[in-house]
DNA sequence: CTTGACCATGACAATTTGTGACACGTACAA
DNA sequence: TTGTACGTGTCACAAATTGTCATGGTCAAG
């Protein structure tokens, strides 16, 4: 139940019967940002599991604990748990914590490596950090967020065939119903702003069959 | 008897027997580490002193009833409580809960003199210390507690994809509701203080489906 | 030239976001 | 205590954006 809970609010959630699954579980190599601990877990005590992950991760744990059990509540705490939750408890309380939890813990993450800032290409520039695209005479071009996402999966993906399932998936994440014309639609509207002659454009191809495909060279370029 | 058993452990106590009381105590200049709030007080309600606190502090609270159910919980986590104590309690339970939130609350805290006491974007200033904001001009641009809020966020996290769910945890520390709009509305009226073109916003671009983005490079300035 | 699959796009519907109006709580002054 | 001002959340409706559908155009193969 909570796992259905905790992906319809968008986490990805692994579940574990037992300490035991939970190794399996850390060890299969995804990064885990936070481990939900219920101590009433049969086999190994859930305080030993705690006090074990603490000894070999710094991984928050938000503990989940039953009635009456005040030591193992302190006891959870005292063994670096970050935080801790009585059952019965709310859903929404336990997404609230969760959150807060992992807030903390990214706080200081640094996103690694340096996406470029700009991208060019025949004289437009797409200001990725200010999700913005500048004409070749330097005037503002106003896009909608959706068109600012194509053409940035386009320029990130120049001068290939891009199948609608591709866009569609780098877009939202999931896959093209057998029917889905909605790219079709957002190429055309985002033709209108940057295509010169609608009824032969040069930047973004169409390929019967295939896809779209963008022309253009794309160029890294600095911000400024 | 609680203040014994604090003070035994280590921590310095200053019993407060009413809101009125607490003020007094807040006011008399020692720095508090955490707030231990009875909502059972007699006289102001502890949910409403809860929320007053928070709107003039960041100080860690810890709110104890004796209605332990999830409603009361939600409600004080909402108004912005850290931690939640039900009745009857062990003495030894608040101990660790003090200790953890404690912890927490001085995870983050930067050794002063690191903060940065004004940020800058785009010419504008943000003049953290003081609360304030000042255009290109030099001009102060007054901001009301929440718009600066959102807006010292955006300049803490800028060129980054804010959900509305993010923004509401850093605001609040709480999660948003299904219908909860007054994000939208709070970016809304920063908008208007800071925005040329509402129609065509340049420095809070709105991802749809996504949340907002802030698009201005900020720097740490000195202060001065 | 015809055919059938595929694509472009106007029109409209659904969804999401923007914002004025209002209500409520608080602060402060009279 | 009352009155006033202010800040902020909620609601309702307006506006913008996006998805869906239907129509007509385009293309390649025969």
């Amino acid at each position: 139940m909570m796992t259905s809970y905790m992906t319809d609010n968008g986490f990805e959630v692994a579940a574990a019967r037992s300490g035991r699954d939970l190794d399996r579980v850390m060890a299969s190599g995804g990064k885990i940002d936070c481990v939900i601990l219920d101590v009433g877990l049969p086999g190994e005590d859930g305080l030993s599991i705690c006090r074990r992950l603490r000894g070999k991760s710094t991984v928050p744990i938000i503990m989940v604990t039953g009635r009456g059990t005040d030591t193992d509540r302190i006891v959870g705490l005292e063994l670096g748990a970050d935080d801790y939750l009585p059952k019965p408890f709310n859903p929404r309380e336990l997404l609230a914590r969760v959150r807060a939890v992992m807030r903390r813990s990214t706080q200081g993450e640094q996103p690694p490596g340096e996406a470029p800032q700009s991208l060019t290409f025949e004289g437009w520039r797409l200001d990725m950090a200010r999700r913005q695209l500048f004409a070749p005479d330097g005037a503002p071009r106003s896009l909608t967020s959706g068109e600012f996402n194509i053409l940035s999966i386009f320029c990130q993906n120049p001068r290939k065939v891009l199948s609608r399932d591709d866009l569609l998936d780098l877009l939202h994440g999931r896959a093209a119903a057998v029917f889905d014309r909605s790219i079709d639609v957002q190429i055309s509207r985002l033709r209108r702003k940057i295509e010169i002659n609608l009824k032969d454009p040069s930047f973004i191809k169409t390929v019967r069959y295939g896809g779209y495909f963008f022309t253009p060279q794309v160029v890294a370029a600095a911000d400024n």
